[in-house]
DNA sequence: ATGTTTTATATGCAAGTGCATGGAATAAGA
DNA sequence: TCTTATTCCATGCACTTGCATATAAAACAT
């Protein structure tokens, strides 16, 4: 039988917590006609990067998201014009993934619908409770 | 520019726990040869409800899963023997979903290799953190 | 320098998922 | 009762993802 140790539940309410939120998020955002979350995620990285460039391999680490899988969101991505596969100069087998103008303006757009349906979505947590969560998960 | 408030980052917290849990417990189960979480929660729904049988609307909403998804889930669990689909009596519409004898055996195989992974998955968290985390996430 | 191993990325194919829609049965309204 | 609306579940189609593997360039070894 399941345990129901606290330690457990945490792992359900953590689920949970992760189903509803990103639930409103990409409800939102699709209702808005913008790209889905993993779209952002991607513009975000790279305008936070040096000269809003990054190699595949670079954010996959940073998203945590399996190469293959990233391979082609970049392909689409490019196809969208959100950003530009660029040979990479000093790695003859690697790319340069840069955002573009059109990345930019995307982005931007997204974040006026994603920061407010996250705030909604989290509802009541207040800033002290937030600050705390993060400690916790983080040592996950 | 995205905010960096707590609120904002509990978030991001939540994503990266929930991303590393699954994947460490996802990993487990196939390195073992048996089935996804999902199969799991079906299972698991199913053993606490009363004669281990539910309707797939109840289903829906217990584990949040969008109807279609979970409407091929149970094609495929049937398929595999893990659950019985019947004709609902009291409903001409509905089905019955009943757990079988290997659906069972299989759910406490499964938690074998979930149980142990989950614990170390979730490392040093401590049984009052613990606590802590679910009260703060079910408040979202 | 040549052969071997590792790293970075792409891709064919199977499986899963979202979306819209369909059909069948119940519930609600006139 | 007869129509209309709603609920429950399934399915065709497109898109996404996982898995294994391919390709090509480095890095390493001898």
């Amino acid at each position: 039988m399941s345990e129901t140790k606290a330690r457990h539940q945490a792992w359900i309410a953590i689920n949970r917590a992760q189903k509803r939120l990103s639930d409103a998020i990409e409800g939102a955002l699709k209702a808005a006609g913008l790209p889905q979350l993993s779209w952002y995620d991607v513009l975000w990285e790279l305008e936070k990067a040096p000269d809003c460039c990054l190699r595949p391999v670079e954010l996959e680490a940073r998203l945590l998201m399996p190469q293959h899988n990233l391979s082609r969101l970049l392909t689409r991505m490019a196809a969208a014009g959100l950003v530009d596969k660029t040979r990479c100069p000093d790695d003859g087998r690697g790319q340069r993934v840069v955002l573009t103008d059109g990345g930019r303006r995307t982005r931007t757009r997204m974040w006026t619908v994603y920061g407010p349906a996250l705030d909604d979505a989290l509802g009541k947590l207040n800033e002290p409770d937030a600050g705390d969560l993060v400690r916790k998960l983080d040592r996950i």
